[in-house]
RNA sequence: GGAGGCGUGGCUGAGUGGUCUAAAGCAGCACACUGCUAAUGUGUUGACUCCGAAAGGGGUCCGAAGGUUCGAAUCCUUCCGCCUCCGCCA
């Protein structure tokens, strides 16, 4: 949710610039529910403090009990109004989204996003590398027959060294993420000023309340359709760590000293796919189930982008080990995630489909998100202010594997397992084919 | 799922309808005193919101939401959380 005093002040400048997210926002709206609601609360605050002075001091006689009841008719009549107002404005503000930073380029989609940079050479084989999906068939890895048969479309099986592959990826990241030597050499290494920090590992909750979802941005208009919800208990699963990581420190005021408060947190990740029917609905590349790893950070606002750009740098370091080819996208205004203020993907090269393909992103949320999560920190001067969060995937194991596959094939039909994985897969380094 | 108990400020904890404007203690902060530390004394202490240039003033907040009452931390209803016992269970 955005600042109503920024809206105020300045509902010109936020309306341009929610225009280049495509979004068109009721800003009259809200300006005058905002003046509405400051207008009742002072009678309302006026009424009360009436009631306040002439109830002390004990029984009253019965006149003056009869103009104490008008009085707390106007006041209830007073309170009825405000609840109307005040949810009319919430209604409205719920349906804007995050102000982009100036350096954000303005467009309609995903075909304005910017190019800042490509990594790794692009493999050359010396024969038509196979997909990901038929690969997957000759090692006997996926299973999506089966799957359809048991859970629907948009699922899979996981199978042999698949599983190994997953839990693998897992400790490669925590290893990583968890020393703060690594963190140390990608900062230098890329010149950023973030803190030297390691990152808090964290198994979050799937399921969340309704409240926190909304707090975290995610039940915003247009969104609840891709949420799987649990109508018997009044929850939803997640679709990211992020979702439940983020809420953690709802209503919380953090130790300032503490930020950034970094998390690697580990999560199966659910999503409905409404939508998308006809998109990739071959194999396993948008399924409506798979596990990942995310970077979740609590930030001061001054650091922020510092914290952006590290995330963005650790994915490129950890892809680098991998040595999987990748580009870098600075999203424009009208492909953002609705909470963002600034948003980069990383796209990995899929030699089969000869295209770049999204396994990454992250985000600067500012303090979109954190306004509603009420989540503060007191900063030099004392005062109580709200934290940024900031959020980007370390690892989308399904995707990244699909990655992996393609990027690791052999012209026999094997498949090699990128060489900083070995450790964590038994020793293994090379998968032949099954069928 | 069944039975019972409990939810008060940073923490401990008193408070069962009207000076609660929430006692007291601890911790924190400031000052004083004191070779230093400790101890002691005095004062002070939150969040949100509205009005205001500021100084300042008003309102809200005792798990949450409703209700009863002229008046609610206190009474009623529902919900949530925690604890104990039973049942079930990886």
């Amino acid at each position: 949710m955005l600042d109503i005093k920024l809206i105020r002040q300045n509902s010109e400048k936020v309306k341009e610039a929610l225009e280049k997210r495509g979004v068109r926002v009721d800003v009259e709206s809200v300006l005058v529910l905002d003046d509405r609601r400051r207008k009742v609360t002072g009678e309302l605050d006026e009424a009360r403090a009436e009631q306040n002075r002439r109830s002390k001091g004990g029984p009253k006689e019965p006149g003056e009990i009869e103009e104490l009841k008008k009085l707390k008719e106007k006041i209830k009549s007073l309170e009825e109004e405000l609840g109307t107002v005040e949810k009319e404005l919430e209604t409205v503000m719920y349906s804007f989204p995050n102000i982009p930073f100036e350096e954000v380029p303005v467009g309609k989609d995903e075909k304005e996003n910017k190019v800042l940079k490509e990594q790794g050479s692009k493999l050359k084989f010396d024969f038509d590398p196979l997909s990901y999906v038929d690969l997957g068939e000759k090692l006997d890895w996926i299973d999506t027959e089966r799957a359809a048969k048991v859970s629907g479309a948009r699922f899979g099986y996981l199978k042999h060294e698949a599983p190994l592959l997953e839990f693998a990826l897992i400790s490669f990241t925590l290893e990583r993420l968890t020393n703060k030597k690594f963190i140390e050499k990608v900062i230098k290494k890329n010149k950023l000023s973030a803190k030297v920090k390691e990152f808090i590992p964290l198994v979050p909750p799937v399921m969340i309340k309704p409240e926190a979802f909304r707090a975290m941005g995610k039940l915003d208009p247009g969104q609840e359709e891709e949420r799987y919800y649990l109508p018997k208990d009044d929850l939803y699963l997640i679709g990211s760590a992020e979702h439940t990581t983020g809420a953690m420190h709802m209503g919380e005021i953090l130790p300032s000293e503490n930020l950034p408060h970094r998390h690697i947190a580990f999560s199966t990740a659910f999503r409905r796919e409404a939508g998308s029917y006809g998109k990739d609905t071959r194999g396993l590349f948008r399924v409506h189930q798979f596990d990942k790893l995310e970077m979740f950070s609590f930030a001061k606002p001054e650091e922020s982008r510092a914290e952006h750009d590290l995330f963005l740098a650790l994915q490129e370091e950890m892809m680098q080990e991998l040595k999987i080819p990748y580009r870098v996208m600075l999203i424009c205004t009208g492909d953002m995630v609705w909470t963002d203020a600034k948003q980069y993907d990383l796209e990995s090269w899929f030699p089969s489909q000869n295209a770049y393909r999204e396994t990454h992103s992250t985000s600067n949320s500012t303090d979109f998100q954190s306004r509603r999560l009420k989540a503060r920190f007191k900063n030099e001067k004392g005062e109580m202010e709200l934290v940024h969060t900031i959020n980007g995937t370390a690892f989308a194991i399904g995707r990244i594997m699909l990655a992996i596959m393609e990027n690791y094939q052999t012209k026999s039909g094997s498949l090699k397992i990128p060489k900083q994985l070995q450790k964590y897969m038994f020793g293994i380094k090379e998968i032949k084919a099954r069928k």
